[in-house]
DNA sequence: TGTACATCAGTGAACGCGCGTTCACTGATGTAC
DNA sequence: TGTACATCAGTGAACGCGCGTTCACTGATGTAC
């Protein structure tokens, strides 16, 4: 496999330039510097190029792994909890985001920030970027199916209609819109409570971090009617 | 008053040095150059140090103006609203909310997305950034003293402690921590849909934005248990 | 009212810097016969 | 197994660029007498 031996030592290399770019993130932010990364990696900066075409593309790279990584976070988070204890799961699928969004700050920001100015997201990024949305629709429709969850708030039209052309895109037309209503509204706070905590938006007001996630959680589960058990 | 005719140019001159940083940062995102403000101005980019000492303090003032104007936007449209209705006083401060972010997207990525890699946000800040928070807490005051607005949400003592010193430093210790738990939560819900929908996030799902957020609006009332009228 | 001086806005050249990307190259590693 | 050739990773110099900030200056506007 002497082909394989050269695959393997790209594959290696590849591996270390987002390794090292994933550290410069912290430092620099979005617009990290392709000569910095080449700098610590104690190599000539125009060899990053046979790696990656430019950087926006290592930058693309960087993205989708995140997305990839949070996704994984996710859902080996959600797959631990006993099948059968709705409220149980969807505090996990939280506290599963929320500690990797933790170990990886800077990761998170690259794919839940503001988004970069002068860069647009390709098409690949869409897929592993809805992986979380999954598992929170799929404890819905586990509620559904089994009678213990149901929602009837009064949708406005236009509302109804866009909720339900998205179900049908997702395959997901047994969740009734008022409980995938709610269940963005959950998924909407639980992003929101990752900024406020990761940005530092509830310095002198919040002190144990653990305590208030917790709490939203717990909340936001009864908001969506999830069965204590 | 000659002396109040240099001051006048100072500051109109002040001025338009942020409106045209302003219009700047939709391009640049928060790394705003100093030179491309300057050249289109007209004028030495080394002009711009006769107002404002550096980037940094061009950016301090920029962050300092747009909490202040989202604080204007938000407080003057609940205050149209009809003092009794609560719940339409919190829709009103939604919407209030959401125009401006909408008008001035920049802007408010400035004040509430990913924070500027190297750059602390001073002091100065924070009393700015609390006016919406405010406003969202007077309704909820307001509730509770009619007595039409109360929760038994169990907190656990961690939660219970933070929430009892935020609600004591604000002076607003008619407010109990359960009912600031579901305000913070609310507000934090809105913050999320305010950044899914500026930056994109929402893009395949959702069409119809205003009536969404006018749902989210409804439904986060009901949570809140703002009585209808 | 007129003059001498101080204040201040704006200039333009210069500083030192880092950036992304290209290109012709060297030398090592793999491939084909 | 040995040799000729192709592939590929990495080099280092160079391109053209824009940046933040400093500094000595000019000239206009205000102030004090």
């Amino acid at each position: 496999m002497t082909q394989g031996i050269r695959a393997r030592v790209r594959a290696e290399t590849t591996e270390a330039i987002k390794e090292t770019a994933r550290r410069h993130l912290a430092v620099d932010g979005p617009n990290l510097s392709l000569r910095a990364v080449a700098r610590e990696l104690g190599v000539a900066s125009s060899a990053v190029y046979r790696y990656f075409a430019s950087r926006d593309e290592l930058l693309t790279a960087l993205i989708i792994d995140a997305y990839n990584e949070l996704g994984d976070a996710v859902e080996t988070a959600e797959a631990a909890a006993p099948r059968r204890d709705l409220a149980a799961r969807f505090r996990a699928t939280g506290h599963g985001a929320r500690n990797w969004a933790r170990a990886h700050p800077h990761e998170y920001g690259l794919t839940y920030g503001t988004p970069v100015p002068g860069y647009a997201a390709p098409q690949d990024t869409t897929g592993p970027a809805t992986r979380p949305v999954l598992v929170l629709m799929n404890i819905l429709r586990d509620g559904v199916a089994r009678g213990s969850v149901h929602h009837s708030d009064r949708l406005a039209a236009p509302v109804r209609a866009d909720l339900e052309a998205a179900l049908a895109t997702l395959e997901y037309t047994d969740v009734p819109p008022a409980v995938l209503a709610r269940g963005m509204i959950a998924w909407t706070e639980l992003y929101g409570a990752l900024n406020f905590e990761l940005f530092g938006r509830l310095i002198g007001a919040i002190n144990d971090y653990d305590a208030w996630f917790d709490h939203q959680l717990r909340s936001l589960s009864g908001y969506l009617g999830l069965p204590a058990r």
